[in-house]
RNA sequence: GGGCUCGUGGUCUAGUGGUUAUGACGUCGCCCUUACACGGCGGAGGUCCCCGGUUCGAAUCCGGGCGAGCCCA
């Protein structure tokens, strides 16, 4: 019994951890992999081991195809979830504490959870580089980051504007357009008389203070007149132009919508169109303040039902009706965003300038592409980079106490904290030694954004572009996207040839794996009853970008595989003990032989081009049909019993051929089941099979026509023993004789003689075969109708007819015959006949296969 | 509301213009044949989501509809 849980233990204590380091100075071509940084939670669940299993494949492909890889594991720490559950951990709030303690907090708890993750990445068996780790809150990361931070200002790719940005009201801090997800939520759509020739619907009546233009569609004829026209803004004193925007929909409440600076991104959109006025009502703890008039202090969910309740009184709250709609949420606490103006950090994003780059770039599949093409073109603003947060890579700068001089650091100073230590400079405007530190930190892409310049050695890259990008796609519009950006400003080039994108992974119950549907499966779970290497097979089944759902049949079923795998190589260590491998032995194979070899290089072949192509679905389907069902089911069993009982040379040319099949099955499966391959390579061979290369196409082997005499010596062989079946005889039953006529020049009887445990002879004529009739069986579908009423007596005549004039009805294919004076040709076709053959007076049965004739004589 | 992906025996799935539609799991029957019973051999089981079009020919291409998932507004 193979068992997976104690051999791969096994390998996992003799494996060295340099076994897979790179090497910048090898002489070998260099394939290096941006891998994915996962954010460290403590848990590396399926989705990762998904991503990473490909990731794998792939590395462990090219080391075999002697390419040095470079396979790096970063962890991408900085971020609010941290902050978030160590707050919860210490039950404090971050402002409770010093920054730096606060953070020191962070970083402790995140070491712990990248230490949990190591270890179930290690028992999967990823073939990282341990050496090329990376963690973006250490500080030889994040100065990075900083020096980055720094160039790209310096370029004037990052400034520091006013603008709207997306506010989360709990977390206190700007979010990236990014960050919102969206929630269907009811809520009332508010009709409220502005005028008597203006009514508008809202959702949001208490930013009705904030409300700095009114808008119709230009084409709506019911308001065509009010364009141009001013009209009062309810709660306020002032008064808002009307204005004409195709964007408006007049089916939409009244047709009539106010534009509030801000409502949503479409009042952002109308308020740059138009270059509006601002009136911002809102600060950044989510409450009015003094533009808001008599709200002022109040929540937006205070101010609203004030609001309403003012309006009602006055009469202008004219009617509510409850509505679905979308609302933009925090992705962290899902609490509503708002839209407010404010001082932020922003990236210059240059649309053309990265789809450009980004149609250069190998998408795998295709189509992933256009989610980035999408995305970037819906873009509406520059991305904001800063964040009101600790747990965070800082923005290294400085501003003058007296002028308010911006001071960036220089790159000699990082890593720096500028709310720790002062610029060792005065300001280069007024001379001023008083500095204050910026607080706002940047926000977390900005670090992970950097990884291939960062593995390739940046800012001294020794090479680049970086070979792969393999990621998932739920962050093609983020990481990939920002990646490119980033690549483009600091290094005027790609950050990949190529980006492979994985799907995400589902429970068995087809929904997101997630703890509220409680359809979560650990990694854990899996190895622990079934091994790493079945876990990592489940992910080869899919399809590269679809989303895959978690199947444990699968599980079971490679589970399965590793157990055939298994006691093959136990059938070749055991017959192959004194028997080592030598090119002589070539010369003696016979036809089985030469056909699965032919086979096999052809596998050999396909598996090559699935691999390079990312199909490893269709890699280790193939590797799995042939092993299984042309190797053990076929192969095997028709050279046992040459192996048990053939001469020597027969036995040389078989135990050759099992040794040869084994040495490139177990090279083929190795980057899927690397555990499985080691030891069955160990059996037999010597080294780690991760170091040999990866089987090539021996043409040598190839051979069409020993493939044809091999698949007419498996299907004789099949055939046999389905006549066995029928006849309820053991498979290894012996019959009398076979005596097979094929149109090959040539069979290798001592095969199928020892496959099928009885005598064989071909013969280079057909036989001389008696055929009598023994019975025919009228078909009377066919004679019922033709002849109605005479029919009984037709079939009465041809009961009593002799043995001679059936078997000419059947070799002649039709006969005449007198009923009652009339003369009626019957045909053969009318009747299924029962034969009876006969060769040298002895009773035979005949089976076809597509070239031979096979007599069986029991 | 838009974009992308998908819809194939009970379940999951292969198949992107051409014999009888692939395989896995499950199911049924037979067989413990000295590598494996986590095995072998054999069988049953399908309106290829619906409608229309292109074509000599459509699961496959096109259009529409219905349904699912993902991403976005």
């Amino acid at each position: 019994m193979y068992n997976a849980k104690e051999v791969e233990e096994k390998w996992l204590k003799c494996w060295k951890e340099d076994m897979y380091s790179f090497d910048w100075n090898s002489k070998k071509p260099h394939y290096i992999i941006d891998t994915p940084p996962p954010y460290p939670t403590g848990s590396f669940h399926l989705g990762h081991a998904l991503n990473w299993c490909i990731i794998d494949f792939i590395a462990r492909y090219k080391r075999m195809n002697g390419y040095e890889v470079m396979f790096p594991q970063g962890w991408d720490c900085h971020g609010l979830p941290t902050e978030v559950k160590v707050e919860e951990k210490y039950r404090i709030k971050k402002n409770d504490v010093p920054r730096d303690e606060f953070r020191k907090l962070c970083v402790d708890f995140t070491m712990q959870n990248i230490k949990l993750m190591r270890e179930t990445a290690k028992r999967l068996g990823f073939s990282i580089d341990w050496s090329k780790e990376y963690i973006t809150m250490k500080p030889e990361y994040f100065s990075k980051t900083q020096l980055s931070f720094i160039r790209m200002y310096k370029k004037g790719l990052i400034y520091k504007g006013y603008h709207p940005v997306v506010l989360c009201p709990r977390c206190e801090t700007t979010i990236a357009l990014a960050e919102i997800e969206y929630r269907k939520t009811k809520t009332f759509l508010n009709y409220i008389k502005f005028s008597d020739d203006v009514v508008i619907a809202t959702t949001r009546p208490e930013l009705i203070p904030a409300c700095v233009a009114i808008a119709v569609h230009p084409k709506d004829e019911r308001y065509k007149h009010l364009v141009g026209k001013k009209v009062k803004v309810p709660t306020t004193n002032y008064e808002v132009q009307i204005i004409a925007d195709e964007d408006v929909d007049p089916s939409f409440g009244t047709g009539i919508v106010m534009i509030c600076t801000f409502g949503d991104r479409q009042d952002v959109k109308w308020w740059k169109r138009h270059k509006l006025e601002l009136r911002n009502i809102l600060d950044r703890n989510g409450k009015l303040n003094e533009f808001a008039g008599k709200y002022a202090g109040l929540t937006t969910k205070e101010a609203r039902k004030r609001i309403l309740e003012d309006l009602a009184l006055e009469g202008r709250l004219i009617k509510q009706e409850e509505i679905e709609q979308n609302v933009g949420i925090c992705w962290r606490c899902k609490t509503p965003v708002e839209i407010i103006p404010a001082e932020q950090w922003f990236v210059k994003v240059e649309k053309e300038k990265i789809l450009e780059a980004a149609r250069r770039i190998k998408w795998v599949p295709q189509h992933m592409f256009s989610r980035l093409e999408s995305w970037v073109e819906a873009m509406e603003w520059d991305w904001v980079i800063s964040r009101q947060r600790v747990f965070a890579t800082p923005i290294p700068v400085w501003y003058c106490k007296k002028c308010g001089e911006i001071l960036v650091a220089k790159e000699e100073w990082l890593p720096v904290d500028p709310t720790l230590t002062s610029p060792s400079e005065n300001c280069p405007r007024c001379g001023s030694n008083e500095f204050r530190g910026e607080t706002d930190v940047l926000d977390t892409w900005m670090d992970s954004s950097i990884t291939p310049l960062v593995i390739t050695g940046w800012p001294n890259v020794k090479e680049y572009p970086t070979h792969l990008r393999p990621q998932g796609h739920d962050i093609i519009r983020t990481w990939a996207f920002y990646t490119i950006l980033r690549s483009l400003a600091l290094q005027n080039e790609i950050p990949w040839y190529e980006i492979v994108i994985n799907g995400m992974v589902f429970g068995e119950d087809g929904r997101k794996m997630s703890k509220s549907l409680g359809n979560v499966i650990a990694p854990e779970e899996i190895v622990e009853k079934y091994g790493a290497d079945a876990l990592r097979m489940w992910a080869a089944s899919g399809v590269i970008g679809d989303d895959i759902i978690f199947s444990w049949k699968e599980v079971v079923a490679a589970s399965r595989f590793q157990q055939k795998f298994w006691s093959i190589t136990n059938f070749t260590a055991m017959n192959t003990k004194d028997y080592r491998m030598s090119e002589e032995d070539r010369r003696h194979l016979r036809d089985a032989d030469r056909w699965i070899l032919s086979k096999l290089n052809k596998l050999v072949a396909e598996v090559r081009d699935h691999m390079e192509n990312y199909r490893f679905n269709e890699a280790l389907k193939a590797i799995r049909t042939f092993t299984w069902y042309e190797y053990a089911d076929n192969y095997l069993e028709i050279v046992k019993n040459r192996i048990y009982s053939g001469s020597e040379e027969e036995r040389r040319a078989a135990k050759y051929t099992i040794c040869y099949v084994l040495s490139v099955l177990t090279r083929l499966i190795a980057p899927f089941a690397p555990f499985m391959a080691e030891e069955c390579w160990n059996q037999i061979f010597d080294g780690s099979v991760h170091l040999q290369k990866y089987p090539e196409v021996d043409k040598e082997l190839l051979s069409e026509e020993f493939e044809k005499k091999g698949e007419e010596v498996k299907e004789i062989v099949a055939s046999i023993r389905k006549y066995k079946h029928d006849r309820n005889l053991a498979l290894n039953a012996p019959l009398k004789r076979i005596i097979i006529f094929t149109k090959f020049d040539s069979l290798d009887t001592k095969d199928i003689s020892g496959a099928t445990n009885s005598k064989v002879e071909l013969v280079k004529e057909e036989p001389n075969v008696e055929i009598s009739v023994k019975s025919l069986k009228p078909k009377f579908a066919i004679i019922g109708p033709m002849f109605k009423d005479k029919a009984k007596k037709i079939l009465g005549k041809i009961s009593q007819l002799e043995k001679e004039d059936l078997k000419k009805l059947y070799s002649e294919r039709e006969l005449d015959i007198e009923v009652e004076n009339e003369k009626i040709r019957i045909r053969s076709d009318w009747f299924e006949f029962e034969l009876e053959r006969k060769i040298e007076g002895k009773k035979v049965v005949l089976i076809e296969t597509k070239n031979s004739l096979i007599f069986i004589e029991e």
